[in-house]
DNA sequence: AAATTGATTGCAAACGTTTGTTATGCGTGT
DNA sequence: ACACGCATAACAAACGTTTGCAATCAATTT
């Protein structure tokens, strides 16, 4: 029983032409049952399989979304980052329950082209974006002209692009309203805020600080490189240990390192130096100790994200959504 | 300026036939460099880009590569169990650097036919595969008949599938040694050894304990159901609690529930009990405290797989890589 | 001057589908 | 007997590329 490969073969062997055959497989009532069962059978027997990248040629739907994560700061971040993983799991568990295949591209946007190659490649019906990195312009511009797009990022009153994202400067504030319920008056804060979502959460905990009648906290840079990110947040504890008593980082994966980087040292969490992330990936409740941390919601994000770009395929309109970060209390602070 | 979106209405405009506008684009030397550059000018004003469907039905080549999780055992398998994640993002890595593109399917294996579907589609240059699960057969077969397919998993002597993975038997033996080196003496297995690369790790440690002349080791179920993990273990440990001294983890997952688990019973690891986990993921280096384990060389190990299926591709022969597993000392023994 | 070359370009056939339109054959009502 | 409708199935035109082959033309050689 030999394979067959394609739609002509299979018509030769059931004795009838191509179109007919395709709709068979189709189960269309245009073919007359008797022959249509003949045909599926036939099918069956030599293992077809329609060739999909013929079908979305002729179709012009792919049923693929693409998710691109943009690596605008970091020449190689950490896509094993706990919260990118976690949230590229949970979209693509979302799109293959609404049928979609899902394709990945980690992109260094080198050139401000990078969105348009693969939006015009005509291989994708619509693309997810997770954070807007320093590539917000391009995003913009973009989207003007580009309608199954959606980013998870931040949201800006006067942005045309549709974006789901957390309120980053509440988020902030609310990790520092906790540090400061908790009895810290000496905050930091660990990350890189040239990035945009970084740069609100350590607004939103200055004004906590302010607000509460604290010093400005102090604000260390920790970049995502793949290596040496311990290193650095080691290094930063090293050298501010005694000026500092609560911690905010700007994720959990840097939070983690806080605790860790401050355990080696002997200082207990959260008795010496008290800690709290921000993101809320599974993760954050696997650790020990807990951690305490202001949650995105990652899961209700993703399942956001998927129906609004759903809704926009479809050609509904569709706006950007802000959720509200809450705080998630455990063991760190 | 308005956007051109196929080849033939470049054609047009450049008063030329489309095979030559193919040609300019792909930089043959065949078209004389003025009418090229010509070319190329229009296509780069017009915005026009390559529909890739297209040109990949003609060429019969896709570029890319599926990468599949099959979750014969789990029915709503942690996708964020961070062993799957670090060795998605590592693959991914290697495979964009190679220049190809990565698309992502987690499988429920219904019936026997799933593999065949994301293979017979044609969507795809080669499949790599995490895990075997409960699917070995199924694998076996369909390699059979096709050669681009590479599988992280064991390494049976009379397999015909290339596959890469560690030597399960000898890593659950390293634990063992470990833990018994250490002077555990009551030792116990966490995990679902009902999943064949975890039922070898658990023979080895079984052999450890033997060879030692130490009772049979507890075999504690752990499934890596999305919820409730956390809840199973801790559950176990309250059962087990005086019977045991030392847990060899079927992964760093649970191993890192397990020590939550200890440490909400004011169990001091490694003090009172040592645990001891498997794959060495990125994070087992930050928790608190850090997680001794067994390491799988995640990293090469998908470098070799990507490399193994290159060869494959290109027509080049490939064998089986089993690799060595080794202790990784950190603060839980 | 005719023939040979070489550089460019045009032409058309694929790749494997889907789907609107047209053709065939058959039964029915007039 | 003839038009008509209906159920099937065949035909052919797309979808947007790539690429072997043929054609054109100018320059060179015999």
């Amino acid at each position: 029983m030999k394979r067959v490969r394609n739609l002509t073969q299979l018509a030769a062997l059931a004795g009838v032409n191509p179109g007919t055959v395709s709709r068979a497989l189709a189960d269309s009532p245009l073919v007359k049952r008797e022959t249509r069962e003949r045909i599926q059978g036939l099918a069956r027997d030599h293992g077809y399989r329609p060739n999909l990248m013929a079908r979305r040629l002729r179709v012009q739907e792919t049923g693929v979304i693409g998710i691109v994560v943009p690596l605008g700061h970091e020449e190689r971040q950490y896509l094993s980052d706990p919260f990118f993983m976690t949230i590229v799991g949970c979209l693509a568990g979302a799109l293959s329950e609404k049928g979609y295949d899902v394709m990945l591209s980690r992109v260094i946007p080198d050139d401000e082209d990078w969105l348009d190659r693969i939006i015009g490649s005509g291989m994708l019906d619509g693309v997810l974006i997770i954070g807007q990195s320093n590539q917000f312009d391009t995003i913009e511009r973009v989207a003007a002209g580009y309608r199954p797009l959606v980013v998870w990022g931040a949201h800006t009153p006067l942005q045309r692009h549709c974006s789901v994202g957390v309120d980053n400067r509440m988020g902030g504030r609310l990790a520092g309203e906790c540090l400061i319920a908790a009895g810290r008056k000496r905050l930091a804060f660990m990350g890189d805020s040239s990035a945009p979502e970084l740069r609100e959460r350590f607004l939103g905990l200055c004004e906590a600080a302010q607000a509460a009648g604290l010093a400005a906290p102090l604000e260390l840079g920790a970049h995502l490189a793949i290596d040496g990110m311990a290193d650095e947040v080691a290094a930063h504890i090293d050298r501010v240990r005694e000026q500092v008593d609560g911690i905010a980082a700007g994720s959990d994966l840097i939070a983690m390192h806080c605790v860790a980087a401050l355990a080696d040292r002997r200082l207990v969490v959260p008795r010496d130096v008290s800690v709290i992330g921000f993101d809320d990936v599974p993760l954050a409740e696997q650790t020990v100790p807990r951690l305490t941390t202001i949650s995105q919601s990652i899961t209700t994000g993703a399942r956001t994200m998927v129906n609004l770009l759903c809704d926009r395929i479809a050609g509904r309109e569709a706006q950007s959504v802000e959720m509200q970060p809450f705080l998630v209390r455990r063991d760190t602070v």
